[in-house]
DNA sequence: ACTCCGATTGTT
DNA sequence: ACAATCGGAGTA
C-alpha cells in the first residue's frame, strides 16, 4: 500500500526527466496511461510503474509495497521466504514481473490493474521518496499509514512521517 | 571508449 | 556498513 509519483520532464527524479529525453529505456513512459513500465535497477532489481498521464507526457507511478490477497504460497516460493511484498523489486520478484512485460497493457493478463476499494484519506501519509537524490525533498510517496505492507523501516510507517534522506 | 552511478536488497 | 551487478547516462 505504497506507491512513488514520477512526473516526467519537470521532475528531475524520473527517467525521464527533461536532461535525459526519449530514450529507448524510458519510451513507455510516453506512451498510453495503464501501460507497464519496467525497468532494472543496480544491474539485479526490477521494479514496476503503471503509466500515468496522458500519451506523449512521461508520467508513472512506482508500485513500492502491495498488500497480497493471494498466492502467498506461490510468492513465498519465489522469494525464500522472505518480505514479500514490501519494497518495489521485492514484489517484482514476487509476482514474476520481470523486464518482459515492460510496455504490456495492464488491462490484459498476465499482469493487471484493477479497481481496489476506498481508503481513509485520511489515512494517506505523505514523504518524500525512497533512495532518489535529486528533487530529494518532494513530497511524492504515498503510503497507508500503518499498513503492514509498507517498505523501509518502521519509523517511515507512520502518519508523521520524518524528513530524514533515504533509508 | 570509458567512468560513474543508480526509483534496491540481503548479508556482515 | 557494504557487496552484488550491469545498463544507461555523462563525458571525451
Amino acid at each position: 500500500m505504497e506507491v512513488e509519483a514520477y512526473l516526467g520532464l519537470h521532475d528531475p527524479a524520473s527517467h525521464a526527466a527533461e536532461r535525459i529525453g526519449r530514450t529507448a529505456r524510458n519510451d513507455v513512459m510516453y506512451g498510453r496511461p495503464g501501460l507497464a513500465y519496467v525497468y532494472l535497477i543496480y544491474g539485479m532489481h526490477w521494479c514496476v510503474n503503471v503509466v500515468t498521464g496522458t500519451e506523449g507526457v512521461p508520467s508513472a507511478v512506482l508500485i513500492r509495497a502491495l498488500d497480497p490477497l493471494a498466492g502467498e504460497d506461490v510468492m513465498a516460493e519465489r522469494r525464500s521466504r522472505r518480505p514479500l511484498t514490501s519494497g518495489p523489486a521485492r514484489l517484482c520478484q514476487a509476482l514474476g514481473v520481470t523486464g518482459e512485460l515492460n510496455g504490456h497493457d495492464l488491462a490484459h493478463p498476465p499482469l493487471t490493474l484493477a479497481p481496489g476499494w476506498p481508503v481513509d484519506p485520511g489515512r494517506v501519509a505523505t514523504s518524500p521518496r525512497i533512495g532518489v537524490t535529486r528533487a530529494a525533498d518532494w513530497p511524492l510517496r504515498f503510503y497507508l499509514a500503518g499498513h503492514r505492507a509498507v517498505s523501509g523501516p518502521r519509523s517511515l510507517n507512520t502518519s508523521d512521517p520524518v524528513l530524514r534522506r533515504n533509508v
